[in-house]
DNA sequence: CGGCAGCTTGAAAGAGTTCAATCCGTGTGG
DNA sequence: CCACACGGATTGAACTCTTTCAAGCTGCCG
């Protein structure tokens, strides 16, 4: 309802994987609807406020409106479909469009909610998460950012993140919102 | 139906990723149920038989046989949790654990569908798709390969691969059929 | 005024990529 | 039946990106 949370798992000792972001309007728990165990964690990246659903309330909330169905599947694809970007963001683009991308994503699913505009967003990473999101280490991700800041394609470290130059972003991680399967 | 699939999406010029394989009895197109558009492609990697079913249908098929909803919707989220283990794979495994990652993955998938069994499974994979699939290049796939026979984990080049040392390939590759969640 | 989480930096070591060939088995056309 | 074409496998060498190790630094909170 409030606040940031994150989907992860732990590798080996001290090394652990972020899968993806959520924010607030987002139902995290829905992937695990039909499942028998969840293979995985979910965390708060901030101060958060979540509202527990028991998965028996949303299955009867659906028996009684069916056409919630489709909606709540539908969720899950989307949230599915992110998972096979990020898939590509590790495995094909290298740190800089990495980053490039992922602040991109942000942007879009901020402005979904309302909570982000032209100029930017609330920065509720640490650089450390944003090194576990995107498989790279913390020593990396540092010069990274510094380097997208030189490009003048974000601001200066702060509380938000300034967007400067949103084409150069796009280009830079080869963003196209195409998989947020967005409404209009 | 027979033979089998894969999913990707291509990056820039000559540089895709692929994110899953499918086996007979996989529904792949049914992470597109409810949405609009296909962000990526599905194609054959080898052979295969593909039975095409309209969307209309499936909603059809659901519409009077609710149960069915549940199973259908479980199969995405399962599809979902492999994505999200791909994720890890990519990000926070190198080369060697990871390709005995994948065969584990394989090795699991297809003795459900009695297409594995103790020894091995049919190769369906050319050197080049599995570096599409790990993110890695083809030139480092081959050594990798040839160090996984060396360390007498799977058996030679051949038409199968032929499982030799199955403790082996889970340990390298940190595997955990939890995530597939399978029925029994 | 510490303590601590998070950020920054440098240097050395490693993993993986790219470029550029070569090799090999198989299928095809003449 | 042979030469050739071709996809796929293999190899070497140079180069890049990223990690690891090992410190410092900084700003905020109690």
């Amino acid at each position: 309802m409030e606040g940031y949370l994150h989907r992860f798992k732990f590798i080996r000792q001290g090394s652990r994987q972020i899968m993806s972001f959520h924010l607030p309007g987002d139902m995290p728990d829905l992937l695990s609807l039909h499942l028998k165990h969840l293979d995985h964690y979910v965390g708060t990246l901030t101060k958060a406020t979540v509202a527990y659903v028991p998965h028996a309330a949303i299955l009867d909330l659906l028996a009684t409106h069916p056409r919630l169905i489709g909606c709540f599947w539908r969720d899950t694809l989307i949230d599915a479909a992110v998972f096979r970007e990020w898939i590509i963001n590790i495995g094909r683009r290298e740190a800089f469009g990495h980053l490039a991308h992922i602040f991109c994503e942000q942007v879009v699913r901020l402005k979904q909610v309302g909570l982000a505009d032209e100029s930017g967003f609330p920065w509720f990473l640490t650089q450390s998460s944003l090194a576990d999101a995107s498989g790279l280490s913390t020593v990396h991700v540092n010069p990274t950012l510094q380097n997208m800041r030189g490009h003048s394609l974000i601001g200066p470290a702060g509380k938000r993140v300034e967007i400067l130059d949103w084409d150069g972003l796009v280009s830079a991680g080869g963003f196209s919102d195409d998989y947020l399967h967005l409404r209009n």
